[in-house]
DNA sequence: TTAGTGACCAACT
DNA sequence: AAGTTGGCCACTA
């Protein structure tokens, strides 16, 4: 463990932070890029999340179908294999899908710095 | 190495 | 009220 690594680290473990929270998403339930930065003290680097969605789709883990912006609308379903995969996921679980946007977003919104303990 | 881009959001004009 | 800009962190060229 090398002082320089320290950095590496720290960078490294946003991610991890980030998939730590996606992971903990309710099915049927759908969270947004703001919320998880907020949650991890990082308002302003929602971006960053986005980002780490797109480095997560090696891993299975992360249901990177459940987060979408903050208005509900599915914008990163271009990253997927097929464009409508993440559109029939969240239906599949009991999210309705119209014209790329998730319906009653607002009751299906699940925020992490409410539904889970605060992040220190 | 510097610079540019991105699955976003909030603030400012 | 609507459009633009800045900022965050990581990655690629």
């Amino acid at each position: 463990m090398a002082v320089k690594d320290s950095k590496a680290n720290k960078q490294k473990d946003f991610f991890q932070q980030v998939y730590a929270v996606v992971r903990q998403v309710p099915s049927g339930r759908v969270t947004s890029y703001g919320a998880i930065a907020r949650y991890l003290g990082a308002p302003q680097s929602a971006r960053v999340v986005g980002y780490a969605m797109n480095a997560a789709h090696n891993l299975e883990d992360v249901p990177a179908h459940r987060v979408v912006n903050r208005v509900g609308l599915l914008t990163g379903k271009h990253h997927f294999p097929g464009v409508h995969l993440m559109q029939q996921l969240l239906e599949n679980e009991g999210v309705t899908i119209k014209s790329d946007q998730v319906e009653h977003f607002a009751s299906l919104h699940w925020d992490p710095s409410e539904e889970l303990p605060p992040f220190i």
